[in-house]
DNA sequence: CGGGCCTCTTAAAACGATTCAATAGAATGT
DNA sequence: ACATTCTATTGAATCGTTTTAAGAGGCCCG
């Protein structure tokens, strides 16, 4: 196809001249280094390296050198290997991400939005996911290290209490981010979303579509996002003088499976049900909960939102396409991840540069997405 | 807590012996080598990489030799430099894992048994995300040839025609598998479901249900899936003698977006409704185009499965979740993910052993799963 | 004319492992 | 007693880069 290239002959016309033709590469595979790329331009390894890199020193080389080298590296086709690169140069340029379970819809978002970052800033991401066992969580940190990644991003909704491997990374001085907890202390920067302004969001609407009968179905203890969004709800109803009547709040048992939620939030509505306590509103601690609360109202011929308005949190993607589709609390899923690297990020550059950075903790900010499933509370309901 | 190492004070006695104490090392990262193993444990840095690797020659290792290094290493927190490792011996133990967009439901769970597969074969997963651009696919092959990954998995379920990096895999012998697509001749392995089964798995199932006013929704011409799904439908009518009526027969349109076959669901889905030709079951190219015309046909007050059987098609999460919950076909998506491995390491393994090995185009057997989506035709619906 | 300062280029020493060939001592066989 | 084979260990080369210090000219200036 294309015609046979003009330097062609002396390409490898001294092949084989460092160790005079053994049995290595079968002829296919040649790597074609640095080495090579010296020879054919006619300069040294070292002016190669500095003009393909565009050192400091590469000011002093003339714009002729420059040309050649440049033309023979591409008529190569050379790659540099970043093995050896990253042996002399200390840098990786590669983060590690990891997470507890990939399974939850709720990482998708997240892993393209530090996907993307990473890819912007040329960093590749090293990918582990512990399945939500520990020693699994422990084996991959420890092949981080060993690769020598240069920083680390951990999305999780819960947590191991003692992870002690962590600690290596801080003492090799490895910036660390949390997405969806924080970690004690101030040797790690995270980013959540602002859990109690979610919940507050939720049941204000709620509230303002004038519901005062309002079941809850809160997190499980094991996650860290449970507490605050509950916190949020009763900040609020203390606020607006609503009182939260407790035979209406039930709570969604610990579980490691990301999707046992829908499960629960059937079975704890079912249980609400059968206490024959009225409500016309239920708000779900994700969204997960509320897809499995809709499905048992429906079953006990509730029509959603008609007789009972549902919410739920994270907006994950199925929410705009079940039937109804569901009010919920959005997570800027996507920009916490680029939030993450950003901040393990400016630690790997400020300790290039030899400065003091510190650890952030981040908030981001629910966003309240109103859809079909909750409705203004209607008279024949509210009188009851 | 503990108490102090016994032979503590061995350890730096003789640091700086390199380069005579520069102002590297600010003394907190002072990452522990072969060699400081070497040092303590009484060996040579040969002895040290000997044992620690259990390599062939190991075998003629003193027993109490080997268990001082193991100690000295231990004692250490000795890691090894991957980085270095690689280096010598050509092996990064790192795989390149290409998502054509890691948005699609799809990639999860196939993702997932990627991650375990290599993780079980000590494996690294290096992640790229192409978001559907070709420029970014390119550009992210590069990095990972650069990176030297011993293969490449690609996930996707339609993709650009040329694609001359993946040339530059073959002429470097790296193993490629493809997972969702085939790349014509024989130098990609490659892992698919078998479609034509699926489709007819999901036409079978409604036929026997006793419909027939089948509507189909065909998928978009772009994705490779499209095709075969229809043959088998096809087929399945011909064999059955079940003739298709074509003005119940629409195509979604080409669309990079891979959530966008919900809208495109509904939409056609009111199309056909318009055009006033009764069906009694809808069957549609995935889930969640079955999915919004489930959203279109509720929204006409048909009711879903009662006066209308609706089918899709790959099981991605949501499917359990909806209401009605969804009958589809599904694909073994985590399986898929292992068998991609499984043809790449066969491959590395291979190459390292000089053999030959033969490229595969394995097909699995899809599952029909049957919800609630799915009746028997009623009656009344039936004889309209 | 000799020293100082440019400009352009390179030799050589790392980086941290792996691995081959070599060594030395002990045991064995003839 | 000497060659041979094991056992146990290591020196040194090597992987493909980056980087430092130095070298070779050329030019200017006092």
């Amino acid at each position: 196809m294309s015609p046979p290239l003009q330097s062609e002959p002396q390409l490898p016309d001294d092949a084989g001249h460092r160790d005079g033709g053994m049995k290595r590469d079968g002829g296919k595979g040649a790597a074609v280094t640095m080495r090579d790329v010296a020879k054919v331009s006619g300069f040294s390894p070292a002016t190669v390296s500095i003009v393909l890199n565009n050192a400091p020193l590469a000011q002093y080389i003339a714009p002729a050198t420059k040309k050649k080298i440049e033309e023979a590296a591409r008529k190569l086709g050379y790659r540099p290997n970043a093995m050896a690169r990253f042996l002399r140069s200390k840098r990786t340029h590669s983060v590690g991400v990891m997470l507890i379970d990939i399974t939850d819809p709720y990482c998708t978002p997240i892993l393209r939005g530090i996907e993307n970052s990473l890819y912007q800033a040329s960093y590749a991401p090293i990918l582990a996911d512990a399945h939500n066992q520990k020693n699994r969580f422990e084996r991959a940190l420890e092949m981080l290290l060993e690769r020598h990644v240069e920083a680390l991003i951990v999305v999780a909704n819960w947590t191991f209490v003692d992870i002690h491997v962590l600690a290596d990374f801080n003492k090799r001085n490895i910036p660390v981010a949390t997405i969806g907890w924080e970690l004690p202390g101030d040797t790690t920067s995270s980013v959540m979303v602002d859990n109690e302004a979610g919940g507050r969001l939720a049941v204000e609407h709620l509230y303002k579509l004038g519901h005062r009968k309002i079941a809850f179905i809160r997190g499980p203890k094991m996650l860290i996002d449970s507490a605050p969004r509950w916190k949020g709800i009763q900040k609020f109803a203390h606020g607006a003088g609503y009182e939260i009547d407790q035979s209406l709040v039930v709570q969604l048992p610990d579980s490691l499976d990301p999707n046992s939620s829908f499960d629960g939030g059937f079975r704890l509505t079912e249980e609400l049900l059968q206490k024959r306590k009225k409500f016309t509103a239920l708000m779900a601690f994700d969204d997960l909960t509320a897809l499995g609360a809709i499905r048992a109202l429906t079953k006990a011929g509730i029509e959603v939102p008609g007789q009972c308005s549902v919410a739920g949190f994270d907006d994950v993607a199925l929410s705009a396409m079940s039937a109804p589709s569901l009010t919920t609390v959005r997570q800027p899923l996507e920009t916490m991840g680029n939030l993450a690297v950003n901040a393990v990020l400016e630690g790997i550059n400020a300790s290039q540069e030899k400065r003091d950075w510190t650890i952030s903790h981040q908030k981001t900010s629910p966003e309240l997405v109103i859809r079909e499933s909750t409705r203004a509370v209607s008279l024949s309901t509210a009188d009851d």
